[in-house]
DNA sequence: ATATTCCCCTGGAAGC
DNA sequence: TGCTTCCAGGGGAATA
């Protein structure tokens, strides 16, 4: 479910109910989720421990206390949390409740159960958890450039569709915004990364930045289950261009061509064949000008 | 090494 | 109506 516009919209909620709380207790009623689960795996943060800092790298929730531990949360495809008044009930699939100390019920549900919770700890320096060491750069950290990505493609034969979902190239972009972000920089989604010039690149960062960056402020996009801690809505679904458009007129290009749909890497890929032509263009130049 | 395929799990929609 | 099949915002392990 959640990419990064819906679990930056999460972490934003969850912040002010979080911030200087401490947990008091917890019930764990799943004995996993992605990983193993019980109520020992929290000893560390409970009774005392107060949360200093709430912030998202990627698609993970990072909630840091003041002893240097730090739950890491990931929400996988159909997690949610919800902030209840003290003595609310156990709705289905809540797996996990924290109960904080200002009285609120902080809930974790997840039917899917992809998600995970994880208890590190930092290095005395305050390093990243370990987990969090081999993702990719965030598609709006300044070290994310044409430069860079044209350096990770050339040796790399894949779609740059797969690519983008890869989480060491580049992290925080799921299904729904590799998709968009394609065709907003016109460039088709089956193109092997090592064909495309440094141009296109700076065309593709620009456009990952943009339709993530509205996304986050419409709140991500619900499509079916994604609610944020609020129950409220994503509004960006509504403004997707081609993700689950499959044979609907293209909206960007005037109707010329059908969205269609493909399977890559075994999950599907929307396109306009007008906006995002399968083959490179040749530029014409000058006999000795160099392509590419 | 790089790049797919499979699998974890539940629920809703579509097909028969 | 009811049963079956397919599909889904992720990611990690197993396999080519």
């Amino acid at each position: 479910m959640p990419e990064l516009p819906e679990v930056e919209t999460v972490c934003r909620a969850l912040r002010p109910h979080l911030l200087e709380r401490s947990i008091g207790d917890v019930t764990v009623h799943a004995a996993r989720l992605r990983g193993p689960l019980g109520r020992e795996l929290f000893a560390d943060i409970l009774g005392g421990p107060t949360v200093v800092d709430v912030r998202r790298r990627a698609k993970y929730i990072i909630v840091e206390f003041d002893n240097l531990r730090a739950l890491v949360l990931h929400l996988g495809m159909s997690g949610s949390f919800r902030l209840c008044p003290a003595g609310s009930g156990r709705q289905r699939h809540d797996h996990i409740v924290w109960f904080l100390s200002d009285g609120h019920q902080w809930h974790m549900n997840d039917p899917r159960r992809f998600g995970s919770v994880e208890l590190c700890q930092f290095d005395c320096r305050g390093g990243i958890p370990e987990r969090l060491q081999k993702l990719g750069p965030d598609p709006f950290d300044a070290m994310f450039t044409a430069a860079l990505l044209l350096q990770m493609f050339r040796s790399r034969s894949q779609p740059v569709k797969n690519a983008l979902l890869d989480q060491t190239v580049v992290s925080g972009i799921g299904n729904i915004y590799a998709s968009e972000a394609l065709h907003l920089a016109e460039i088709a989604p089956d193109s092997p990364c090592s064909a495309l010039p440094l141009k296109t690149l700076e065309t593709l960062i620009v456009a990952v930045r943009n339709v993530l960056a509205s996304a986050v402020e419409c709140g991500g996009s619900t499509i079916r289950s994604y609610r944020t801690v609020d129950g409220s809505e994503g509004k960006f679904a509504q403004r997707l261009l081609v993700y689950g458009r499959d044979g609907e007129p293209c909206a960007r290009c005037g109707g010329d061509a059908e969205i269609q749909k493909m399977v890559q890497a075994g999950r599907s890929t929307f396109f306009c064949p007008a906006c995002q032509p399968r083959e490179r263009r040749t530029i014409k130049r000058h006999p000795h000008g160099k392509n590419a």
